[in-house]
DNA sequence: TCCATTTTGCACTAGTCAGTGCATTCTATC
DNA sequence: GATAGAATGCACTGACTAGTGCAAAATGGA
């Protein structure tokens, strides 16, 4: 507080105290003043980096969302399209539910869910961002597996659609929407069951 | 506001229109001024009824869930083991599809998502009256078919996790969380994917 | 050392909203 | 009709909070 005055690294102080203010009591409920606490900032200064506390929302979240790609993205590059198709699969698939089931990105959704009524452009602004990325990404690796002769898929982007489905969705039961930590046996359980099945679905015939 | 004194049912227009604004504008954003105005009833007259604000929003989530369950239930339970596997399952995604994709239904899922850190209760609450519930039933109708000899199913409970998880997962992007329509085409799409997909991982050998 | 800029502390405005109190009015039922 | 319970209207409290204004202090670069 009395400390680290100056023009320094406030602005990355204030964005990171944002997001777990933010994350934790919600847009909403979250006031400027316990972000400014919590950053050891004065509210003031808040107020000259981010103008009001929408656009500080939106700053927090625009930040997480990049971060999130970056982590998404890194997890379907090891998707290399020379190796067994189940065993890269199940470790892309352990690091991509590594990455779902991650205290932040939980965090991230939940935040996005529920300001999705007074700000629906956040929605489109993560999903041009990080989703939609990510899913084009697994889609052409996938393509690259199927075209080594590995797989046998018609529409790459359905593939990665339904990949992403059996690997996520039962992370939003089991973990109650990240309000409890699903343990690292039950993660490489649904891991397992999701490559599976895709495998099952997708194999190409020997 | 002047009509219909008494003590008729107050209580069903007032969870109505409850859900109506709180969906609308989310838990914290809604005012109980505003529900009372929307039920055309004084504001007394919901402290009555529910006690206090937290009271009144449970109370509709509940009603809302228990609406859900049945919808849901009655689309499983079409599920007959002794039709054709693949017609039989188109039907029954197509339907729990509708459900999942319903305005009430989106309404509901942003309210709990949203409400999750300061209610944590209520995700229970809605699984166990709810979610759980149906995908029980979806097991045991596929544990009913694999017995039939239709499908190779090892284990029910996660074979209907996965169609689940293939059925839903898409439209939690393609209708932007609820935010948008899923047209009807699509809805079919989806549904014949996720069948498809399903199928191929599951079906019995000939 | 000096200056422009940033940061700080504190007080203040203005708006919102949950919940209460009270006197009055309504309505179902006996 | 008479009555008890429910519903109403309205005013009010108390608490919270986004955003502003201002003067003083700190900072980094020249």
């Amino acid at each position: 507080m009395t400390v680290n005055r100056g023009r320094i690294d406030k602005r990355q102080a204030i964005l990171d105290a944002a997001f777990t203010v933010f994350a934790r009591d919600g847009y909403r409920q979250a006031s400027v003043d316990t972000v400014a606490a919590t950053a050891g900032v004065a509210k003031h200064t808040i107020y000259n980096h981010f103008g009001d506390k929408e656009s500080l929302f939106r700053a927090a979240v625009a930040a997480l969302a990049d971060d999130a790609l970056a982590r998404n993205l890194a997890a379907v590059a090891s998707l290399r399209p020379d190796r067994d198709p189940a065993e890269a699969l199940t470790e892309v698939g352990r690091k991509l539910a590594e990455c779902y089931c991650d205290e932040k990105s939980w965090a991230l959704r939940r935040l996005l869910h529920a300001e999705l009524a007074s700000m629906p452009e956040l929605q489109d602004l993560v999903r041009e961002r990080a989703t939609d990325k990510v899913n084009d990404a697994l889609a052409d690796r996938l393509a690259r597996i199927a075209l080594a002769g590995h797989l046998r898929i018609t529409d790459p982007a359905v593939a990665a659609e339904q990949f992403g489905a059996l690997l996520t969705a039962p992370f939003d039961t089991r973990s109650r929407l990240g309000t409890r930590k699903v343990p690292a046996k039950e993660l490489a359980e649904v891991t397992q069951n999701a490559v599976q099945t895709f495998l099952r679905a997708y194999r190409a015939e020997p």
